[in-house]
DNA sequence: CATGCTTATACTCCTAGTGAGCATTTCTGG
DNA sequence: CCAGAAATGCTCACTAGGAGTATAAGCATG
């Protein structure tokens, strides 16, 4: 049928019936899959761990994202404690073959189970791909040593003078320079930034041949994969903030510093012990078990269990505008 | 080609490729778009002003993103101020003819303009589609009247007292009763209720035939058109709470408690004027033009502009985790 | 078995943010 | 001149949350 997005006027017949089919193109789902195992935020990656698992659009489910649960679980036999839709990426030459392709990604929590040795699939801390985003012991060095010089390099590449200010300004902001606050939520603006300024082998691929130009450590990906997980740990390190997902890759019972040491492995920086657990019972997030863990070095620590209760008991708040209660 | 979502096993090929083209689908882009006008918050409809404007999917874009914004901009004249996207939805049956369609949806924010006698859109007040959402006069009273004895009802209507009791529990705390506290970003989560509990036309469609079944006041639209609504309207109520966009929503000069009535449109409640007014100047997100506003009926009110500048030199934060600056 | 290391747990202090109300100023319309 | 409507300025009280101190309870080791 004839599309109407030529058409300069907008009359009745503009907008096409939504019951039309405009365009069929080929869709997918990438899944970005965490997990926290010995402290550490784990993905699940598939050949040779440069790229996200992607499957089927399944016709059968319900709903998108129940196709994604059954697939995942049927494949990785991890069960799926929780998932959310991320970003529907469709732009042109995704794939570099001209071929558009729509992909539809989630992020789903799991704890990470056994692999079979023959299967592909392998887990990998997710800092192997984004060495600049683990601050919990301070800003890594590499930031300091082969970051900044290159993106200062790029900002001084451009020629107008407004665009270079707004290069360094960008670079500070994101990379938290010049005494600027570090935010770890700004993951995708900080792999975007270094797109843009050609540093990532990604932003590479077709226009010089590989392997020329400076590009910064950390693990490439195929395709726009690294794009699509930076976009998953943003979401997650803004979710755990205000929603109670990290149980969803807590073991059913645990210690407050091992839940501690989860959230800081996902937010890459270190909390305030004592104000952690301040905040953690005021919410009665958690129930004593009555057991303690003898094995944590010092004095035996309470184990807690999530009170799934909660889930129901509450919606989500958290206001930002001066709202009158009255 | 073979998909291999049936397959049980989990070997290396279990995961395609994910250049591979799994399944071609039908899909197309549907539009919220947001304009806030003499105080009421103002969506685009089409088809007699029950459904949103759904477009093609453009090839020619190097995003979706941009392909909407050229879309929207060429069909209707209204600059887009600030895009954003919404949801992608492909659950089964959502056409009602099993035809899979794929609707990726945005967010766009702009200022109404007049729009040609001849075509077909109109705009129209957001609470026509959700009476039960403003809250600026109190809560509205067809919420005492019309909703909560049907949700009772509906709770009351499960075998199971433990489902029973958690249908009232989620009523409660969506509708803020027995003394809750009236959340208004659960836009969503109301509109989902209302519809499992079959209060809405739109849960009604196929089933029972049409005009069977007590159903709510408020407009209904085609297809999940509504719950589509309410994601943006959710989404929009959430997002003016840490990200300055209600500027995109306003003219180039304003008063203070002309952007307040705006964010009170928005939010469909009430804020502190004299807080209100700390709160933007605090954060300098504005500047004064040196001109007053004359036609307020009191006092004339100073005319700010919004400084575009914060875009840049901010990163948007707000955190909620006990996170060390050190 | 005393000592020191490690971790758990209990309090205290301080401050920025923010909800709420009062008071004063400056306009318009009778 | 007076009432009404906003705009604008200021105070107060409370709370969340950042940071530090102090104490308790285990283990390893000489």
């Amino acid at each position: 049928m004839a599309t109407l997005h030529d058409t300069e006027t907008f009359e009745g017949e503009s907008f096409p019936s939504p019951l039309a089919i405009n365009h069929a193109i080929a869709a997918d789902l990438i899944a970005v899959l965490v997990a926290v195992t010995a402290g550490e935020p784990r993905v699940l990656t598939i050949q040779d761990r440069r790229a996200l698992p992607s499957g089927p659009f399944e016709l059968e489910h319900r709903s998108l994202q129940s196709g994604l649960r059954a697939w995942v679980e049927r494949q990785t036999k991890h069960p799926l404690g929780y998932v959310e839709q991320l970003y529907t990426f469709a732009d042109k030459d995704r794939a570099g073959t001209g071929q558009r392709v729509v992909s539809i990604s989630y992020l789903g929590l799991t704890r990470e189970q056994p692999l079979a040795p023959e299967q592909e699939a392998r887990w990998l801390g997710w800092y192997t791909f984004f060495p600049w985003e683990d601050h919990r012991d301070g800003p890594p060095a590499m930031i300091e040593a082969a970051l900044v010089p290159r993106l200062e390099a790029w900002a001084a590449g451009a020629l107008d003078p407004g665009v270079r200010q707004a290069r360094t300004q960008r670079a500070a902001i994101t990379f938290g320079l010049d005494g600027r606050p570090w935010n770890e939520e700004l993951v995708l603006q900080r792999y975007e930034l270094l797109y843009e300024a050609r540093l990532i082998p990604e932003a590479l691929r077709g226009a010089a041949p590989e392997g020329e130009g400076f590009t910064v450590p950390g693990r490439a990906m195929i395709l726009d994969h690294r794009r699509i997980l930076a976009t998953g740990i943003a979401r997650l390190r803004a979710k755990i903030k205000y929603h109670p997902v990290v149980f969803e890759l807590m073991p059913e019972t645990f210690t407050l510093l091992q839940l501690q040491r989860c959230v800081e492995a996902l937010a890459g920086r270190l909390v305030h012990k004592q104000n952690f657990r301040r905040l953690i019972e005021a919410q009665e997030l958690v129930e004593e078990t009555g057991e303690t863990a003898q094995d944590t070095g010092g004095r035996p620590a309470k184990l807690f269990r999530f009170r799934r209760e909660v889930l129901a008991e509450r919606a989500i708040v958290g206001t930002k505008l001066p709202i009158s209660r009255a």
